[in-house]
DNA sequence: ACGCCTTATAATCAGGTAGACTATAACTGG
DNA sequence: CCAGTTATAGTCTACCTGATTATAAGGCGT
C-alpha cells in the first residue's frame, strides 16, 4: 500500500515510515491589557489538530482546526517551525507537529465556548521590561540559576552555564535582548525550573518558577513565536495585521512595546514611522485619548508591495 | 491502530491521517567557482529521503540520508520551510516535506559516486550581478515578463503584473535586492516561464527562460535557501561555517560575495569585519593572494556565545 | 636591479541615522 | 481658569555607512 502512490524511487521498500502532522496554532492579537494568545483548555493549550486528507493544504488545514476550536477566522499566517516528538513514538508511527504563528485582532472574534485569551506575560512573567526589570528576574530566576550553575560536575560547565544565564538574563550589566524569549525558556527548561521539565523525565530537584505552564511544548512553541514576532516587527510592518483600520500613532506605538516587552521613545518613534510612509494621515482624529486629539491614521497598503524589503524598525530605549 | 497511541482527544477517531514526511537538503558551499550546492542525479535532484522510525530527530535523519547517498557530513543545520504537496496525493496518504539549509566546505567532502557539486548560477542564472546586472534580465526576462503582463484580461492586473516583475527583477531603474530570490523563481513560474511550471498542468504558451531546472519542486526549494541565505548573512555570522581555518579578509569578501552575488567595497567590509571582533589574526599570513602577503584570521569563537545578537552586517555597494 | 602590477592595509571625509532631549500646542476635567 | 494629559514639532550629538585616497609589501618580467 505504501508503494502504491507515484515515484518514491523504492527507498521504503517493505517498510511503513508513516507519521501523523499535527498543526498548532499561536494566535497574537494585543489589546489594552497587552499581548494575548488565543487558548484552548482554560489557558492550558494552543489550538491545534490533525492535518487530514480532507484539508487542501497545511495552512488550510490550520485554519480549520483554530475555527472549528475557537470560531477564530485567521488572517496574516506564518510557519514557525516543525519538529518531531520523541516522547510521542507509537509502534510503527511518529508525530511530528508543525508550528504556525498568527495574528490578528481580537475583535475579529467570533463567540465561541472553549476558547479565551491569555496574556504572553501569564507564561512569560520575566519577558515584560516596560516597566523596568521586573523583579521575578533577580528575585527568583537569578539565585535558582545560579544553583543550577554551580551544581554542574566541572568548572567549565559552572563557568559556562553562569555565562548563558548572563546573556539571556541581562544578569552582571548585561543589556536586556528581548529576541531572546526562546533561549531563556529553553535555558530554563534544562534547568529544570519550569513545570514542563519534570514532565520529560527530568527529575527536578529545584522547584519551579512562577509563569502558568501549558501541555506538551506549547508554551516552548509560544516562546518561539514570540521570538520570531519581536524580531520581525523590527524588519517587516507586520504590527499592522494587530492594528484596527484606524489607529493614532501612540496606539501603533503601545502596540509594539506590548509586544517587545519595553518602551519606546515617542518622538523617535513618530519620527521613524512617518519617514519610512507606512501610514497615511485620514485628517480625522479622535478625543478619546485623554489629552489633545490625536490624528487617526492608516496602513498605507501599496508600500507593501512597492518596498519588500522595508521594515518598522523600532527605536527601542537602550537602558 | 491509530487509536493506539497517547491522548489525541478523539479528534481522529475512524480516520486515518497518515502521511510520508519526506526531509530535503540544500547543502551549501563556496569555492573559487562561486556558491555551490550538493546535488544528486547529476544536479537534477537534491538529497532526500523520507523520515524513517530509525531516526532519532528529523535533523539526524536528514543528516543520514545526505551521507547515505553523498557520503557528506553536515555541520550546520537549520530548517528551511515545510509544506504539503499538493500534487503527490494517495488514496489514503499525502506526503510532507521538511527542507533543511546546511553549511560545509568542500573539502570536507569524502569522494562518493551519485554526487556532483554544481553552481547556483547554474539554476539562477539571473541572481549573479557580481559583474554588474546579466544580460540575461533585459534580453531575456524583461521581454517575456512583460509579454506576459500584457496576456492578463483586465488592466489592473497588467499593472500589477508589471510592477511586481519590475520590483523583483529592477526593472524601471528600480534597485536590484538579492534577497528577493525566492520571489523571482516564483514569477517566473507563475508566468510560466520556467521548465518546472510545464509540469504542474500548467499549458506553457511561452518557452522557458535559460537556468537548469530539477526535479518536483526542488529548485524552489534551492531558490528559498539562497533567500534565506541572503538575508541572514547581514546578521548572524553563519558565512564563517563556510570558511576554510585560516582566511584571509579577501577570501571573506569574496565568499561573501558569492553568497549575496554582488559586489563589497573592500575597505568598507574590513573595517565591519574588525570592528565587530568577530575575527582574529593568527600572526602567519599567506604570499598565495598574488600581491602583498594578506593576514591570516580565524573565526573568534567565543564572541558567539556572548553575542548572539550581533551579525555580521554586509556593505554591500549600492549602484 | 628596476619598474610595474597586484593585493594588503590605513586613513579620511561627507551624509545619514538613531538616541536623547526640549519646547509648544490642544484638549479634558475639576 | 488652571492642572494634567496627550499630541506634535524641532534640536543636538554621537555613531554608522558609503565612498575615496594614500601608502605598504610582495611577485614578475625585462
Amino acid at each position: 500500500m505504501d508503494q502504491a502512490k507515484g515515484p518514491r524511487k523504492g527507498r521504503t521498500i517493505g517498510k511503513t515510515n508513516d507519521v501523523n502532522a499535527d498543526l498548532i496554532a499561536v494566535v497574537v492579537a494585543v489589546n489594552d491589557a497587552g499581548p494575548c494568545v488565543l487558548t484552548i483548555e482554560q489557558g492550558a493549550a494552543l489550538p491545534s489538530g490533525p492535518f487530514e486528507l480532507a484539508h487542501r493544504s497545511l495552512q488550510s488545514g490550520l485554519r480549520a482546526w483554530v475555527e472549528l476550536q475557537t470560531g477564530q477566522p485567521l488572517g496574516y499566517i506564518e510557519q514557525l517551525y516543525t519538529f518531531a516528538d520523541r516522547d510521542r513514538v507509537g509502534a510503527n508511527q511518529r508525530v511530528i507537529s508543525i508550528s504556525y504563528l498568527a495574528l490578528t485582532r481580537e475583535e475579529d472574534a467570533g463567540a465561541s465556548g472553549r476558547r479565551s485569551w491569555a496574556s504572553w506575560y501569564d507564561y512569560f512573567p520575566w519577558e515584560d521590561h516596560r516597566s523596568g526589570r521586573p523583579p521575578i528576574v533577580l528575585e527568583e530566576l537569578r539565585p535558582r540559576l545560579i544553583e543550577w550553575a554551580d551544581g554542574a560536575d566541572d568548572g567549565a560547565t559552572r563557568f559556562d552555564r553562569r555565562r548563558r544565564a548572563a546573556v539571556a538574563f541581562a544578569l552582571d550589566g548585561r543589556a536586556w535582548n528581548e529576541e531572546l524569549a526562546l533561549q531563556r525558556y529553553e535555558l530554563l527548561y534544562e534547568a529544570a525550573l519550569v513545570e514542563e521539565a519534570k514532565r520529560g523525565g527530568v527529575l527536578a530537584i529545584l522547584a519551579s518558577v512562577p509563569g502558568r505552564s501549558m501541555i506538551a511544548d506549547h508554551r516552548r512553541i509560544l516562546a518561539t513565536a514570540i521570538a520570531r514576532l519581536r524580531s520581525k516587527i523590527k524588519y517587516r510592518p507586520v504590527v499592522f495585521e494587530l492594528m484596527p483600520p484606524l489607529f493614532t500613532l501612540l496606539q501603533l506605538q503601545r502596540t509594539v512595546e506590548a509586544l517587545s516587552g519595553r518602551l519606546i521613545n515617542k518622538p523617535n518613534f513618530r519620527r521613524l514611522i512617518e519617514q519610512q510612509e507606512l501610514v497615511e494621515k485620514t485628517g480625522a482624529t479622535t478625543a478619546e485619548t485623554g489629552g489633545r486629539p490625536a490624528q487617526l491614521y492608516r496602513f498605507h497598503h501599496t508600500i507593501l508591495d512597492e518596498r519588500p524589503v522595508a521594515g518598522t524598525k523600532l527605536p527601542i530605549a537602550r537602558a
